[in-house]
DNA sequence: TTGAAAGCGATACCAC
DNA sequence: GTGGTATCGCTTTCAA
């Protein structure tokens, strides 16, 4: 059985609301009682019980706001069903939990959604923002007026949320580089695609493939990387113009959207299982093509983890008065083949 | 909010306890109330609070036995730690975990520890059973008892426990097939290494294995499995002597232990970095291979998953009446390289 | 067959 | 400064 606060109470001589106090550093004790009572805490290694303590939350329930971007991609469907999640659970946990999704990019609609939050009267807030002055500027403002904010999928430079959740996009492009370096033992030609110059996760994975590509496997070429905006149409196209001048293409690398068009082109040209593909995302469509065999490699970001922790490390944060214990949740680099799906 | 059991009773005009009657099945209700409040609690769908019926459990600890064998290697020390994190949740949800480690395999041990929880009391028990004869009388007795037991690590086929977590090691071995043929296109010659034969785990991944090469990648050609009693010294010697025959050895699968006495064959023959080297869990000191070049990929079981979750799932199964929803919680095939330890 | 009441652990509010 | 008390949602006697 552990100590409760009634046994440290009972120590003290004091009654549970001054231990109560104590613990929560609200003032109106007697210095010499207070020092006691941290005293015995720690001596009883006392720990607050989330049950008892969630209980009284439910009360009036705690409000956790989750404005989430780019709902339109399957990926990001994903991470919505691990929100709704989250919703559930903290539900059964006493608190409630506000989503709004945003299908597209639309930094001015994130901001409208954050001030609605607030006025609904979330006191924690969970976003995906996009890195434009105005979301800094407003995510600075509601981090000052005292509601904590966690960054997930994509990070904010420079604002002080109490942490992100996502992907190390670094480390999973060297990952994919060690993936394509031993997928083509004896060297080869490899194409990166990426989606959006200057869209932040889509950099650092073709700088990291690139970067160890370079530094670690000599063996492998690198053509330039081709931007492919996302779409299966230009992607597509992209791998069928680079097929023409290298018709024996050993690897593509994608790093952002646009798979399918990947795919096609190469099993259009009977390439499919010869030029090794790797690229993110375990969607319901990719996961139809590493079955098929057009794609060999993928990383999956754990896209309902990323949907689910951020709501948890609120509650844990707001209820439990228990702090991230790290500023970057990283979510694991998940290989998956067609074998291990 | 949530619908709570006094709103539902409020709505029925009966009392929370008979409320409370009728859903746990206790009887003594009569039967048109009781279908009414069924019939309400659907509609206002009503789910009990975790926190709740955890705060009230709380009091006479309900006590949850984990017995785990074979806890001197490397991998079961993960597990344990898994457990040691589960008890410290369960402790703050108000229940109580007792470990019983058992270093070595000891069926009789195991069966005096299962007979020794339950007298401490023990509702639940989460074992790493070995597959003989008396575990399995032992188990069936503990379960025909109304004490729910959950298998991992090791499943006890046969035996009505609740639920096995674990690894699937056919799809484990099905996935380091695709792994090496991919490392080999070109094909080439592959030893398999397994441990004892006869050990379910092992036999699986070896097996899955040799079956996938045979059936998918004809231009791997498997050499003879050897079994090297998880020795570091036999694996060693068992590469040593292959090496003689083959000294340009393409692949190396070492499905159960004796993964640092391949490594160091390999390397003293310099052939590191040439031979592809696939094997199992994730170490101190295969992460330190992982890194050296040593080991190529590795699959991890996700330790710590196997040894937090099924103390949870007992909980959830004890404290509030959720049965587990599958038969089989299969942990994650987790591949790792160097780059995403 | 039913209900009233106590209590799990923590918090909030109101008296003193 | 401090203590008493009601409350959160649920389970569990005990009494009717």
């Amino acid at each position: 059985m552990a100590v409760t606060l009634k046994e440290i109470a009972g120590a003290a001589g004091v009654s549970r609301a001054t231990v109560d106090r104590v613990l929560h550093g609200r003032g109106h004790v007697k210095p010499e009682v207070e020092a006691r009572i941290r005293e015995l805490a720690r001596e009883m290694r006392y720990q607050p019980s989330p049950l008892g303590r969630g209980l009284v939350k439910s009360a009036r329930a705690t409000k956790i706001g989750v404005v989430c971007q780019f709902t339109e991609t399957p990926f990001m469907k994903m991470v919505v069903s691990g929100i709704e999640q989250a919703r559930e659970d903290l539900r059964l946990m006493g608190a409630e939990l506000l989503l709004d999704t945003i299908d597209s990019y639309a930094p001015a609609r994130m901001i409208a959604s954050i001030d609605e939050m607030l006025k609904e009267g979330a006191q924690g807030l969970a976003l995906t923002p996009g890195n434009t002055a105005d979301i800094r500027a407003k995510v600075r403002e509601v981090i000052a007026q005292g509601v904590p904010v966690i960054t997930f999928n994509t990070d904010l430079p420079g604002a002080e949320r109490l942490c992100y959740v996502g992907l190390d996009n670094i480390r999973a492009g060297r990952t994919c580089a060690g993936l394509m370096a031993s997928s083509l033992r004896g060297g080869g030609l490899v194409l990166p695609v990426s989606g959006y110059r200057g869209h932040s996760a889509h950099d650092q994975r073709l700088s990291a493939f690139q970067d160890t590509v370079r530094a670690t496997f000599p063996a492998l070429r690198l053509l330039p990387a081709a931007y492919c905006h996302d779409s299966d149409r230009v992607s597509e196209e992209i791998v069928l113009e680079t097929l023409k001048k290298h018709p024996d293409l050993n690897g593509v690398y994608v790093s952002g959207n646009g798979q399918s068009g990947v795919c096609r082109a190469l099993r259009g040209a009977g390439r499919t299982g010869k030029t090794v593909v790797i690229c993110y995302d375990l969607t319901e469509q990719n996961a139809l093509e590493l079955e098929r065999g057009g794609i060999d490699f993928l990383i999956d970001q754990g896209a309902r983890e990323q949907g689910y922790r951020p709501a948890r490390l609120l509650y844990d944060y707001l209820i439990l008065n228990t702090p991230p214990k790290r500023t970057f949740y990283y979510t694991d680099i998940l290989i998956k083949t067609r074998y291990n799906l």
